[in-house]
DNA sequence: AATCTAATTTGACAGCAATCTAATTAGATT
DNA sequence: AATCTAATTAGATTGCTGTCAAATTAGATT
């Protein structure tokens, strides 16, 4: 688990509130707080490790007791940035950018590659579009009659394929030429 | 359940993580982010609830679909101050402060309202002490004799709660006369 | 009007987390 | 050394939460 997701999840309990807003004022020992939130003494421990997990508290020994103090440094300084464009970014590093094409591509398209039907919404049909001009070489020239040949292998409507690849700046068309590439 | 807290918890899961860091870029529909995290549209809907009631994300309608959007503003104010001095002092509204002396007056005190035994512990010690004190009107003169009588019906050694009441500063003593009186 | 699509709601289920009891450990006090 | 105390660990239980499938709703397109 990545350390923003572990810092939040630390605070995400009403008892470790609890404790941090008693530690604010003071320091207390184990068995004095569990006396103050009617807990047993295992469960505060098990909150309290959390607790000095991320930092946010620390421990020292005394005597029988063992005095826990909040660190206000480290509340601070993460509450601060803990949402930051930098996490929030990296809260996303393991998010596949073309699952919702793979997606689209998977409701599309025929086991032999063709597609069942041209969408009629803007976003699938970019995806599909994305999807199709993968069958032209890059920077490579075709005439519109090789075009249509290999449009035709996806769906009979090959003048709306052509025409909607041009649309939305897929493949790029010369003057009045008719030759097609992909860049 | 309180503010901070709902907060807190509306961040505590990976995948919201992963839908603010998505929306941080660009708004997407609901659909697209089910497709990106590989989650069924059910999900996401329970996910972007929570963080609409806390204020994180908005949603606008689009024809077919629901536009959801970061609130960068919400975000940055929220967490900005969700752990601040107030937040923490709310959090321990309801904690009894008296919690920790009715457990150990509960420990060390008979249902006749004597002491099993004098703490040896300080801690426990002030604990009993608050709880013997209130035998005590406050600001009447006791004699010696008077306050040993008082302080038999809690333990035979009178001599030692009596010294503890005065060095705690529980009770008063007049010069040599031999006065107690709380104040 | 009929149909299609995304979103939401409902109900079920599985996994995780908070809590307790009981047992154990680590330190201090006597 | 023996005893006491707080803290921790282990194991069990309970409640909460994320997830999905199925049914429903709300809106738009045809």
């Amino acid at each position: 688990m990545n350390e923003m997701l572990d810092f939040v999840k630390a605070l995400s309990d009403a008892n470790r509130l609890k404790i941090l807003g008693l530690l604010a004022r003071q320091p207390y020992s184990g068995e004095e707080l569990a006396a103050l939130l009617n807990l047993k003494a295992s469960t505060v421990s098990h909150h309290l490790a959390k607790l000095l997990q991320v930092g946010l508290v620390s421990a020292k020994t005394e005597s029988y007791y063992n005095v826990y103090q909040l660190d206000e440094k480290a509340l601070e300084a993460k509450s601060r940035n803990i949402f930051s464009q930098e996490n929030l970014a990296a809260s996303i590093a393991d998010v596949d950018a073309g699952a919702y094409d793979n997606k689209v591509v998977r409701d599309y398209v025929r086991k032999d590659g063709s597609l069942k039907t041209i969408p009629a919404q803007r976003k699938k049909l970019e995806a599909i579009l994305r999807y199709v001009v993968k069958a032209f070489e890059v920077n490579k020239r075709y005439s519109e009659k090789k075009v249509n040949e290999i449009l035709s292998g996806y769906h009979e409507d090959t003048a709306s394929l052509r025409r909607e690849l041009v649309g939305y700046s897929l493949m790029k068309r010369e003057g009045g030429g008719g030759e097609y590439w992909r860049e």
